[in-house]
RNA sequence: GGAGGAGUGCCCGAGUGGUUAAAGGGGACGGACUGUAAAUCCGUUGGCUUUGCCUACGUUGGUUCGAAUCCAACCUCCUCCA
């Protein structure tokens, strides 16, 4: 492994974050003699990021933590085309309306750790859609064309494969490097940015860009990305019991995201601690050490650190109590993800399959019907097997809720309104 | 423009007239075992007012007692030739 010398580069190496980089020393000399502008390309096809792009947003935390300056492109004019790479289908066009919001829902997840602002080491919130929705195409390709090869985009590892296979290849997706590759130009004209990051699957993008700076703005641009984040067990990152792990609380409550982190698989404690959190690597290297149960503890710091980066300390501290509760006492803890339901539905009585649905446990009557008689359904922490069970006011606990289970680590509380 | 091929459940994929809600695999969910881990084993995996009914094999129509399976038109995708 390389030895870095500037702060930004030994703390990436360190930790993990650096899979491919064009000239790992010139772009530590770089990051050594001033402060670097760099950025990192989101879609807006979500309302929210999730945790894979995590790796992607710690990266911007150092470069600010170690004093230089990161960009946020949101991509809004991309977003429009589509990028079809590793897609077997077009996605559905969002309409403009669509991204804005988008844009808006991811924008809150960087404004929880980042810095936006005007200062030269605040984040700077970009969007593409200010330059790639005004292109003219012959202008386009008279400026930014002329400079790109083809016989060097035909060589492009992506283009080769689908070529020998004799796939299909569209002249849409052929222009969506190009289309990152002018971003990354008009960056540098912008804000003089000298690098772009992203996960492995954008390394032929970035590189385009790179090729591209250096022959329109004559400066020595950089390429850097992140490892695939796979679990241990080969899976991709990013699947709970509720679905996507996203970042935005209103999309997954801060509780369902600590309980993420809490399932970590023992071979990832490290690394994500490492990844994910901003502890020091001595800590992180006396918890990686910890062995059998005593592991636990390593991962609800883990827990703690990530809800804590996101959502706050308040509500990382409100879900590890819940977690604590529920699962080290069984005792009914309070701020369990709740839902509230009309008084007068709880005195006419709902039928147990219902609320189930209602409570987004199931995803049909079916669905509870099979999950009752597969034994995975409790309400206050009894077992029920009939299925025809009745919700009533008298099911209330003491603390003035009905808490349903399904299986031992889903709980959601009905609350009478 | 011409010729050929394909469209099946969350995904892959079998099925070429009748016990087919549709083999098999993956994924997902649940159970057992554990440490809220992994691995392993078991179960479930269209909907509903569930001993029954409804909807489903690209779309629409047709043949038939009966169609995912046969026919026609259309839509979408792919490959090759130009």
């Amino acid at each position: 492994m390389t030895v870095y010398k500037s702060d930004f580069m030994k703390t990436l190496s360190e930790r993990g974050f650096i899979y491919q980089c064009s000239d790992p020393e010139a772009l530590d000399r770089l990051f050594l003699s001033e402060t670097v502008t760099a950025y990192i390309g989101f879609d807006c096809t979500a309302k929210s990021l999730h945790v894979g792009s995590l790796v992607q947003i710690m990266m911007l935390h150092w470069m600010q933590e170690t004093g230089h300056r990161p960009i946020a492109l949101m991509g809004g004019g991309t977003t429009r085309v589509g990028d079809p790479s590793g897609k077997d289908e077009a996605r559905k066009l969002l309409t403009g309306e669509e991204i804005e919001a988008n844009k808006a829902g991811i924008r809150k997840v960087f404004e929880g750790f980042l810095n936006f602002g005007e200062g030269p080491k605040d984040v700077v919130m970009a969007d593409n859609a200010d330059w790639l929705l005004g292109l003219q195409y012959v202008d386009f390709l008279r400026e930014i064309g002329r400079h790109v090869s083809v016989n060097q985009m035909l060589q492009r590892e992506s283009v080769k494969l689908r070529l020998e296979r004799e796939q299909h290849l569209s002249f849409l997706e052929f222009n969506y490097m190009l289309l990152q590759a002018y971003d990354f130009v008009e960056l540098t004209r912008r804000y003089g940015c000298k690098l772009q990051m992203g996960g492995s699957d954008q390394w032929g993008n970035i590189l385009s860009g790179v090729d591209l700076g250096r022959r329109l703005t004559d400066t020595e641009l950089f390429a850097l990305t992140t490892p695939l984040i796979t679990t241990a067990s080969g899976a991709k990152m990013g699947k709970t019991a509720a679905g996507a792990v996203w970042l935005n609380a209103e999309m997954l409550a801060p509780y369902d995201y600590w309980q993420f982190w809490r399932n970590t698989e023992n071979a990832d404690v490290g690394r994500f601690l490492k990844l994910f959190t901003k502890l020091p690597l001595d800590e992180i290297a006396r918890l990686e050490k910890l062995e059998g149960a005593e592991l636990n503890e390593a991962k609800k710091i883990l827990a703690n650190e990530a809800t804590k980066q996101m959502h706050g300390a308040k509500a990382a501290e409100e879900a590890a109590e819940t977690a604590r509760k529920t699962f080290e006492e069984g005792a009914l803890a309070h701020s369990l993800p709740s839902i509230e339901i009309p008084r007068a539905d709880l005195e006419a009585g709902i039928g147990l399959l219902a609320a189930y649905v209602q409570a987004g446990l199931c995803g049909s009557n079916g669905d509870a019907r099979r999950n009752v008689k597969g034994g995975a359904v409790r309400v206050n922490d009894q077992a029920v097997s009939d299925e025809r069970r009745v919700l009533t006011a008298d099911d209330l606990t003491d603390d003035g809720v009905i808490k349903l289970s399904l299986g031992k680590k889903k709980h959601i509380l009905l609350r009478p309104m």
